[in-house]
DNA sequence: TCGGCAAAGTAGAACGTTCTACCAAGATTG
DNA sequence: CAATCTTGGTAGAACGTTCTACTTTGCCGA
């Protein structure tokens, strides 16, 4: 009423005296509860308008124990696919009321639970992860068992009862090799990651389905393994080059393994897509950029972070929910880099 | 106490209560106020830990009317340029209590009106934003005459009095030109960026600078206009190609219109590096993988989300401190898309 | 002895919502 | 016509901090 002292925030408790209503019912407008008679109602909303009152969360957050903060943890906001990833969650937070505090942990438990200690003080109403290598089952089911909704993405924690969103690897690795095969490859090469990760393991296990299907034999040299860096893949690619029988073709253990290692194979003379093929597994946007154009198989990123988000909100509307597994289906996109066209 | 009632959160209360101190006390060690002595403060810490407290931060919040968390509005975090911005914001943020409300706005007002409205409900103790192209200055001041300490980042809004840190386009355009002309080419084409662009004028600027420096003159048939996408990358190079006079070098409006362009080279049958020589402007992670490898002007990315997290985190401290201007200076960064290798 | 001051801590009212009870007044029913 | 139900709303106590303004105690100097 007083213009001379705009100083304060305008709050609930204005409105409501300004509407000649009591704070309760101006909650409930806000609320859309139908509790509220339609005249009522517009009464509030124009007083709302006029007075430009901002909606305090915080507030609301204390009151209710809860936010409408989604934590999203990812390994590296570089790296496109969790870019990717990080997209699809915000296409479907987009029309809601929930904001996503983004925080990269960098692949290494200690600072993931430092970022996950940080966002509970903050509050979160859930959480999506992408958890470091080493993460144990337990720290995924204790924060499930504290009451935050939790869906775990792309790395398949061993037996944690959780909600999961993530793609096919074994699936992924089968339809790269399948389509190598298909071309009249019978030596292919699997480049780089980590002996231990799970995804490598997956990819490896699809390779050796499609191979034995084709009845070729599975030869292990022909598997290289390192870090799945570009300085990495473009070694790999040549030791594979050095051997006694050398492959014709091989899969990237991702896409930017693939493309540092069509490098690799030019530093060598050898011109990728022409006298050698090659297949990347991820199908980020990169992979387009890339000479020759990548054929790689699609792990979907985007909407493995639609679909962990959707999985969350449902879980916080319904938390004891049984848990769900969602497993994406890859998609083969060729492009040039295998020598078809 | 009651071991049979851990239904509720602990809080300040309860540490007080076990510690024999005030709730007063407690909060004061929490913030790591002098005031307390440092045996009551150890005493305060133990029981901290021993009941497994959690600061709840959304309390604080509605208490102190502000907020330990940033947004961050960018346009695309799938942009490698935005990813790399993003993750200089977090390398700050991270050895602080502050997380990042991230958000895409997408270059759209309206949408970008919007996502401010949902960080200021949820509370923000600061904000980085790239605006969107038709943002209004008024816009960027109104916020920050709110009280929310504010830095826009990379788009210079004209004449908008608030902290600002960006690339210098001007220079970049140069550096690029230059190199170029000192590799004797003497017709330079500028590829795509949308005439009203501020970024795009300014590289112009630079472009039309180190022709004149080096007594070239400016062909305006030589500056394609369109909206930076890789389709209108190839199709410009392409239409460079068919003047009468076609140039046999080109810079591209960014490292991804460059790397398009390379595309459009080889479809007409020319190699780019050896036939032509082609210049980036950005220096994303992006140019090293593109074959040739592209020389590019880095803009560092990186270090202007570092600088502007720092800017607002100062503002932060101190309100009222002068507005700064940031100008992150551009490097050329040699490799082989221009033939020098 | 007393005034003053520093050190260490405390009381208690905010901050802006939400939500469980509760209430008043019509409408409906037997 | 009394009992019950429905509709539309309200009172007021939380939620967990912070922070201003005290209080208490001991010490010092005059």
């Amino acid at each position: 009423m007083n213009e001379l002292t705009p100083l304060r925030r305008v709050t609930i408790i204005d409105i409501a005296r300004e509407a000649g209503v009591s704070p309760s019912t101006v909650s409930l407008v806000l609320q859309k509860n139908e509790r509220i008679s339609a005249e009522t109602r517009q009464r509030v909303e124009d007083v709302i308008q006029r007075l430009g009152y901002k909606y305090n969360r915080s507030a609301a957050n204390l009151r209710r124990q809860t936010s409408q903060a989604i934590g999203l943890i990812i390994n590296d906001i570089c790296n496109p696919f969790f870019a990717e990833m990080t997209a699809g969650v915000q296409s479907v937070l987009q029309g809601t009321d929930f904001l996503v505090f983004l925080v990269e942990a960098g692949d290494d438990v200690e600072r993931q639970s430092r970022v996950y200690r940080s966002l509970e003080e903050h509050g979160i109403g859930g959480l999506i992860i992408f958890p470091a290598s080493e993460t144990k089952p337990e720290f995924l089911e204790r924060i499930a068992a504290g009451g935050t909704p939790i869906c775990v993405a792309v790395r398949r924690p061993p037996d944690a009862d959780v909600d999961y969103v993530g793609p096919d690897n074994r699936l992924a690795g089968r339809m790269a090799t399948r389509h190598l095969i298909d071309l009249g490859h019978k030596r292919i090469a699997f480049l780089s990651g980590e002996a231990h990760s799970p995804a490598r393991i997956d990819r490896i296990a699809g390779y050796r389905d499609a191979l034995q299907r084709a009845g070729l034999k599975f030869d292990p040299a022909l598997c290289l393994e390192s870090r799945p860096t570009r300085a990495n893949a473009i070694i790999d690619v040549q030791k594979a080059l050095d051997l006694k029988d050398p492959p014709t073709a091989a899969i990237g253990y991702n896409d930017n393994v693939a493309i540092a290692a069509m490098h690799g194979l030019r530093l060598r003379g050898v011109e990728p897509g022409r006298q050698f093929a090659i297949i990347g597994i991820d199908g980020t946007s990169d992979a387009e950029l890339a000479h020759p154009a990548l054929t790689t198989v699609a792990l979907h990123a985007h909407d493995i972070g639609r679909r962990a988000a959707e999985l969350v909100l449902e879980r916080i509307k319904a938390p004891s929910r049984v848990h769900e597994n969602v497993i994406l289906r890859p998609n083969l996109i060729v492009r040039s880099s295998c020598g078809s066209r």
